[in-house]
DNA sequence: TCAATATATGAATAACTGTTCATATATTAC
DNA sequence: GTAATATATGAACAGTTATTCATATATTGA
């Protein structure tokens, strides 16, 4: 199994390709944040956070399905660095993590020309 | 299992999140495409491409593994609207569909701290 | 301390997904 | 037409993941 002959730029492209590949830990961890926003219910959470810190019943109430499922979604998401929390009494408040997670949301949206 | 009373600001919020929650096949839409961009061997084809349009076996020289398991993949991310393709003799070159997935891998990697 | 509320978590099951292997299709050169 | 190269695909298996149910932890107010 050779490699096809083609022009000399397809050719420098690719080897431009393998020198610059990020390493595998990186690669890991970026394809892990990806995942932890790939699942419809983590989304919603998404799109429920964009409008201000939420506690948990509001998130569940915004989003629908079981306090039980959207925790479990919420810890995935927390453990992957896309939300973040904060204690205040009883409830425990969430947010996106930084202005990153909002500007990738943006340009997804846009990608699919979908108006959110 | 009722609504905690918070300040009138997050419940504003929560109620914001409700009303402009994305319809069900956009949220669907926008998960699948992040889903795409989510394992590793498809992220290291997109990191690939960032330098150019390349053909198949190029790309599994690039990213590594076999022809079969980088085909499969590359159906996914051109059935999700990640890469685009067209033919030219008898290799099918790949390039990432649009200026968006270059920004969204960006992004990524800025909130992750890490330097591609 | 006790009851009520809010949130988290462990285990089990069902569904999904990536890889491999074998093979099929398509294009080019002879 | 035939051989060689490039790419795609179907089936099967292994590994992963989301949900559910039951229960645990933590905070508040009495």
């Amino acid at each position: 199994m050779t490699i096809c002959n083609h022009e000399e730029e397809h050719l420098q492209a690719a080897e431009r390709a393998k020198r610059s590949m990020p390493k595998e830990e990186d690669v890991m961890r970026v394809a892990a944040s990806f995942k932890a926003i790939s699942e419809p219910c983590r989304l919603k959470i998404l799109f429920a956070l964009r409008h201000g810190e939420m506690c948990v019943l509001h998130i569940v109430g915004a989003v629908g399905g079981t306090q039980s499922a959207v925790s479990h979604q919420l810890r995935i998401l927390k453990a992957n660095g896309v939300v973040k929390s904060r204690r205040e009494g009883q409830n425990i408040l969430y947010s996106l993590d930084d202005e990153h997670i909002l500007a990738v949301l943006e340009l997804a949206c846009a990608h699919l020309h979908c108006h959110i």
